[in-house]
DNA sequence: CTGAAAGCGCTTACAG
DNA sequence: CTGAAAGCGCTTACAG
């Protein structure tokens, strides 16, 4: 049987008070009592029952959402992702609250992680941008005793308990590695589109794409890359514009959001000459586009993952608890129309 | 505040045992009672608190793992990772149990199966033979009250209750996709190296590959299929003697185990003539050659999310409860030396 | 057919 | 600094 407070209680001669005091690191013990309470538990080999210990306490675990307002598909799945979580949360004994922020805007995002902190939530998810007044506020946010996970993007690994996203830069290198092989020519050139260099994850996905790309295909040319704030609109115009400019343009790198507006492009295009096409996020429309061919590989990050592994892991922080890394890690998914889910 | 058993008890005016025996459709309630006591659960909006009761009926649920004594790495990983969960049982309320049986040998998985179901457990996770005598012994367990789980090899949907593994078929058409696009020459010729027909992921693996192969790349050649039982020996003597027959072979889909026989036939070939390699499942010696462009790409499926996902499945099937289809999807992993975790 | 009481493993005031 | 008792939300004998 596995032995329980009473055991330790007993063992130990002391109360269950006093037990708890030492499990939990509570002040008020003297030495001599601890020790023979520690003794006891290593005796025994207690393992404490955290679900009874979180009915008997009653807990619940706030937790607070802090999301880009930005209307591409993924964000609004992953906003989908967190109401989902909510409908789920009195089961989970959790509170889950979202605040939505203008998206890129590091200052309305201070603001937003410093009102959050005065209702003080036992952990804050954000998708982050990587600046220094950002970190600032989540070192804060630490120092108040709250968790902090960065979602989809990142900030630097010191500002935060956990990041709940892909690889970035091994992203970028296999969409090159992709790249590189589907290409027909050795010699083709490639247009690079992203939302903006201010988050991370797009950093890191150039930097990982360009390295591999000047090491494993050296020949292909790369032109000068087009920020287009994730928004369809912008990203239609600035891909017309660039295959005007290069009609001879034999492949395109989507690494950031709104692809609905790059599709578009591509429909018009002549079939027989329509660049090679490598695009992040599965949504309706980069599904669709798989599958007619219009883009020819997605990599994606699942949304539903991500929420549930930050609902988890800032539960586990909260609590003081170890991280299952490999049970968090966030893979990249890598879609062809063959394996489309 | 949510409410509680207390709730619906005051209101509607009976004892929390007559709620109980009402929440958990016991008999010996009078039809006008449980009318009564229904009525107060859709007022209120309860939902009851699973921990609680598992808590209160210290509930522990009886899992068995029937896994093949197969020695290829995969396996192997199989095999510990049911052991990690093992190791996590205390506090998932779970006793796990490991039953080794002879692989590729549905009399032998048969009468595993009969001799476990003496045990009464709440559930049974096997790595299937899809024979019918196989499907018989799964309907015998469903039939006494057994969940059952299929793990990476399914049988038919109507014998199990939940299978934890990829679509195999999309994984084949996935590999012929990439071979296709891989290969340099549009006419190569390729052979396909399999472990045995009589398990469905392998034979789901071919038919996908095959029609994929056919429909996009119908100038590719294919060799007669060779089966090597996912023995690495017997796939390096039959890899061997398939490039002494066809030197000019350009490409090799080995969608079973028994990688490492491969590899060691692979290293010697001349590097300007190594044929495209896709294969199946990361282990240590698929990566060092995803690395080291002895294989070209790796499809995989994680062994741990299939591991914990049998587990959860089996619990919930075990408690009548629901299971989360998107949580409880396994990928398929694509795996090119860029993105190696 | 129904209910009062004790208990699952832990925590929390409160008293001393 | 320490302990006795009540309680978290549910279930389980047992009595009637």
């Amino acid at each position: 049987m596995k032995p329980t407070v009473h055991d330790i209680a007993r063992f130990a001669g002391v109360s269950l008070a006093t037990v708890d005091r030492v499990l939990n690191g509570r002040p008020g013990v003297r030495g001599v009592t601890r020790d023979k309470v520690e003794q006891a538990i290593a005796q025994l080999g207690y393992v404490r029952d955290l679900a009874a210990a979180n009915l008997a306490k009653s807990r619940t675990y706030n937790l607070c959402f802090i999301l880009p307002a930005n209307d591409n598909s993924f964000m609004i799945r992953l906003r989908e992702e967190v109401e989902e979580a909510i409908a789920r949360s009195a089961v989970e004994r959790a509170r889950i609250e979202i605040v939505e922020v203008p998206a890129f805007d590091p200052g309305a995002l201070v603001s937003a992680m410093d009102e959050v902190a005065d209702r003080k939530p036992d952990g804050v998810a954000l998708v982050a941008i990587d600046a220094p007044e950002v970190r600032a506020a989540a070192d804060r946010l630490r120092a108040e005793g709250i968790a902090v996970a960065t979602l989809v993007s990142d900030v630097g690994a010191s500002s935060r308990d956990h990041f709940c996203g892909i690889d970035n830069s091994a992203a970028g290198r296999t969409a090159a590695n992709l790249m590189g092989r589907f290409l027909s020519k050795v010699d083709g050139r490639v247009a690079i589109l992203a939302g903006s260099l201010l988050v991370r994850d797009h950093r890191e996905r150039l930097e990982g794409f360009l390295s591999v790309l000047a090491e494993d295909f050296p020949r292909v040319a790369i032109l000068p890359v087009i920020e287009a704030l994730d928004d369809p609109a912008m990203v239609e115009k600035t891909v017309r514009d660039a295959l005007r400019r290069h009609p001879d343009l034999s492949g395109i790198y989507s690494l950031g959001a709104g692809n609905r507006g790059l599709i578009r492009v591509l429909k018009e295009l002549d079939p027989a000459r329509r660049p090679v096409v490598i695009a992040h996020e599965l949504t309706r429309s980069t599904r669709e586009a798989l599958h007619s061919d219009l883009i020819d590989a997605v990599l994606n990050q699942d949304p539903g993952h991500e929420v549930r592994s930050a609902v988890r892991v800032l539960k586990a922080k909260a609590d003081g608890l170890p991280v299952l890394t490999a049970q968090e890690r966030i893979r990249i998914d890598i879609f062809l129309k063959d394996n489309l889910p």
